[in-house]
DNA sequence: ACAGTTCTCTACCAAATGGTAGAGAACGAG
DNA sequence: CTCGTTCTCTACCATTTGGTAGAGAACTGT
């Protein structure tokens, strides 16, 4: 039995930052122990190999964004604009401050397909639940009408791009201080609500 | 003088693919050179070091874009939700066809801090002429209200992320035939035109 | 034909990589 | 106190990495 794992969570905790803003192939074993303050050995320890460390990671980071969404949307309101509001609200926070986080879903197709795959299915209920939602918003006419799955891929593909590309921001100049964050925020608020609110004429 | 430089232009092509498929950490020398065909130390009489080939790379590639942009600029209509989907429609063709271009974009915050610098002052005056005109539709109302800088990297992020994320659309059960390829092409157009149009109401 | 440049090769190297073997602290249970 | 488990460490290793040295084709202009 774990008598206090606080490593394993402290190397879990670095790992996925070190991952998610350097890429998979490009972080090293020695450099996450410096990280963590241990020695190699320690983590080769708590996982018995890099690959192994890495599906770890990618789990907990899956279920970790699973959770934030899941909360947002049984907390949020009926209407779906303002639902698909609290989520990415509530997506925006973690993403923005960690970035390794959606980072690493982005090293996903790097993977080999297996961890791939089992990540994937993690997931997809999640996307299927969404999709069934957003296409009977769609049918009631609360929602541009569309293919649902493909709108949702646009609207996280929108989401995730804008938090973890910090490059095509600074090009047009954007600062990352507190009030670039809250000007950030609600620009993409405004995007993706004109995005997907329903055609008005008819 | 180069007597014919065609080694040189494969490796740079070779080059591009492996990196903005794997990350740029990701790809060795040895695997570069077997995929072009020649000896490493072929490599390395073009390129004088990795760091020296990636930064070529990524010239090569921002330059390419800028091209294609600005030429689908110079072609479009006047109006400007037309126009936009004129260069959406451009950059879309190359980028699904070969998702290193964009990949390659998104490494840039992976590599060191000078060439992120000097690829970025490459496509800044894109940004900046971009920003200019999108403020300016806006003032005349033909296109949505906002910050334009934030609204042209949140445009920039949707169809980037969209191009270079396979993993988000397989999640969604997307199919990357011909007919799905054609079918997320129109729901990115219509979904950019929706967040971009004038609001319509006042 | 010859000299010089252009191009690609084989052979090698120091450093870093993921991983193994096994010793030795630190702790709780009897 | 002592035994066994839990945890972290210091060596050490085979492979791969980016890179160097330098030889030898192959083509050029004269």
């Amino acid at each position: 039995m774990a008598r206090r794992s606080g490593t394993r969570d402290l190397i879990l905790e670095r790992a996925t930052d070190l991952f998610g803003r350097w890429g998979v192939e490009a972080v090293s074993l020695d450099q996450i122990a410096q990280d963590v303050g241990v020695a190699k050995q320690t983590l080769l320890y708590w996982f018995p190999s890099k690959d192994d460390l890495v599906e770890n990671v990618m789990a907990a980071t899956a279920a970790e964004l699973a959770v934030v969404v899941e909360a947002a949307i049984r907390a949020a309101p009926d209407d779906p604009l303002d639902r698909i509001e609290a989520v990415v609200k509530a997506v925006f926070r973690p993403a923005v401050r960690r970035p390794a986080l959606l980072g690493l879903i982005r090293e996903l197709s790097r993977l080999p397909a297996e961890t791939n795959e089992r990540v994937t299915r993690h997931l997809r209920p999640l996307a299927d639940r969404a999709i069934d939602w957003m296409r009977y918003e769609m049918e009631a006419g609360r929602l541009r009408s569309g293919d649902p799955s493909i709108v949702i891929a646009l609207a996280y593909a929108t989401v995730t791009g804008i938090a973890t590309e910090p490059e095509a921001l600074r090009v047009v100049g954007w600062n990352s201080d507190t009030a670039g964050l809250r000007r950030l925020r609600s620009e993409l608020v405004a995007f993706l609500r004109a995005s997907l609110a329903p055609e008005r004429s008819t």
